[in-house]
DNA sequence: GCGACGTATGACACCGGTTGACATATCGGG
DNA sequence: CCCGATATGTCAACCGGTGTCATACGTCGC
């Protein structure tokens, strides 16, 4: 009852060669219909599920990719995540999602080593793996198809989706003038995150095009974690003259002037506004509710998967991003109205 | 070059027999210092990689154990994931992380799929997969080991790692007596984790060793999210004589809560004290910091893959937990001092 | 009516390792 | 000097599938 079943066992008991059974497990076309319900109905009578093991080991497709990341944002991580298995999911392949330390010398060989180890039959690459020098060379000598999420660099050499980070930024600091500020102080990504330079750039473009002086001053440092955010927030809001807003180039520093703000007696967000990046959980959690960048995780994700299932010629997608409104801007403030 | 090594390639390049290399693969007692050395630098060379595949086919262990989740706080899987990584990579196993609906009517298949497919050694089951009929019984039947984070049932039954809920509430309740707190509202978590059941008796335990009346109006459910928080801080603060504090069962919900707060106006944590529990990224990020209990979600997953690694009889582990103290607490306010 | 062709099924080697039984050789110790 | 522990080799079988090739049966066109 328990014992496993195999393939031999399934043929013996619909009568058939192990073959047919091996034909109907792949959906092969040569097949009858009564033959593949009489498998079929043997197959479940007796439980059998296929060795992956096995299969990996004959044919030529594992039916398995690999999701590869290092990335400590937990949120960024399940949503990336979510995307990829969503779309496995409906496909039958089995999706290994696979930290690995991008810091450590011998990177390439644990990437290495996990490809040839398991015979994944393709790669999705999240940021900031997506800019490794050494993974891309292993993966390129291994010859195995791969998809960058949000790749920072050689957009040309590999499929890829993304979104547009300058134009994201740019939208929100085209919002803020908008509002009426003036005074934007913006805090700076991870500088191991390409898109961290995009952002910087969409902001300084807004300004540009608005006619504002761009002011080195009001760019602070970040590390893209809550800590920063508060020190670089305490540095913008400690100015002789400081920013009406604060634009974080994502939610979690965003969290930190906010937090740094409602520890000065600051009233949120009439004295100031604070923008964030990503459209994370986070978002919704604070008070005030950020307004911020919705960035496309899931889809990102799923687009990834899809085209690297897809097989077929590089490609590259630019998905949309969304600027959601919630309550963490309002017009710069006044003293006296 | 890029073309695949097998173990006879790595077996002609040191001059070894097949069988040797087998047994430096396998850390085989019977090999000599520099024996090993040999197999290993002409591996190195050729850059071998043993087939997983193979291993799983021919031998009696696969060296994968996988871990089964449905959860959907990307916070508490991603602590759990780290931990049970951390000790695979410390093995030399591969992890499968893997999710599954605890609410489809096919679970059970799912999980006998995953494990006859993968032919992994052992499973983790983390909350709430780990009270889940369906998927024990599959389990059960296929005689494979595994240990459960947190189950809410049946503790003797299997190997098991946890916490105790009852007691952390108790503490923090506690903890808000000692302030001065004599009213203090507790929002409920989602019925289907156990945990929430606990952590309400620790409430109630609490309360009445300080002699203090319960009040079922004072005890609002919710659902373990940043919603239901907000709702039922709402519900609370509305009552013709709201709690001087608010004691959340989880993080997200007592963010909600003092974000309904802020809403409302209410200088914190004077006027309103919130306590959490789970210590997530979450409770660092909103402001005033929370309270919070330290549930030690990666020593947990950590020790429980401990366990099922190092096989053996059937333990349960219990980790001591933490009362984090922040900022959202104060003792009870008065309208004149 | 015959060869060509599409459809449906079977026989068998093989993927890359492990395992076990057995042979052999060296080395220390009693 | 013989015994046992250590160290390595040979060989065949096997794990559970798939690829390749062969076979058998229609049916279609001429």
């Amino acid at each position: 009852m328990s014992e496993r079943a195999n393939i031999r066992d399934v043929a013996a008991r619909a009568g058939v060669a192990v073959k047919t059974v091996s034909r109907v497990l792949n959906g092969h076309p040569y097949v009858s219909a009564s033959m593949r319900e009489r498998v079929e109905r043997a197959m479940a009578d007796l439980g059998f599920y296929p060795s992956v093991a096995a299969r990996i080991l004959s044919g030529s497709k594992s039916n398995q990719i690999a999701l590869i990341y290092d990335n400590h944002s937990p949120y960024y991580m399940s949503q990336i995540q979510a995307g990829c298995w969503e779309c496995c999911k409906a496909h039958g392949i089995r999706l290994l999602a696979q930290p690995v330390a991008i810091a450590d010398a011998d990177v390439g060989d644990q990437v290495r080593g996990l490809v040839t180890e398991t015979h994944v039959d393709g790669i999705i690459l999240s940021s900031p793996v997506t800019d490794c020098a050494a993974v891309l060379h292993a993966l390129d000598a291994l010859d195995i198809p791969f998809v960058r999420i949000s790749p920072g660099t050689n957009h040309a050499l590999t499929s890829s989706v993304f979104m547009d980070d300058a134009q994201a930024a740019d939208d929100m600091t085209t919002h803020l003038i908008n509002l009426g500020h003036r005074r934007i102080g913006f805090i700076k990504g991870h500088s191991s995150h390409m898109a961290s330079d995009d952002r910087l750039f969409g902001y300084r473009r807004a300004l540009d095009r608005a006619g504002i002086a761009f002011e080195p001053h009001l760019v602070m440092p970040g590390e893209f974690d809550f800590d920063s955010g508060l020190v670089a927030g305490a540095r913008l809001l400690d100015l002789p003259h400081p920013p009406s807003a604060i634009f974080a180039a994502n939610d979690d520093m965003a969290a930190g002037v906010l937090a740094e703000a409602h520890s000065r007696g600051l009233a949120l967000p009439e004295q100031l506004s604070v923008a964030g990046f990503d459209d994370t959980t986070l978002a919704r959690t604070v008070w005030p509710a950020l307004t911020t960048i919705h960035q496309p995780m899931i889809e990102l994700a799923r687009t990834a998967t899809e085209i690297l299932i897809g097989g077929g010629d590089i490609t590259h997608r630019r998905l949309p991003h969304t600027l959601i409104e919630r309550a963490s801007l309002a017009p710069p403030f006044r003293m006296i109205p």
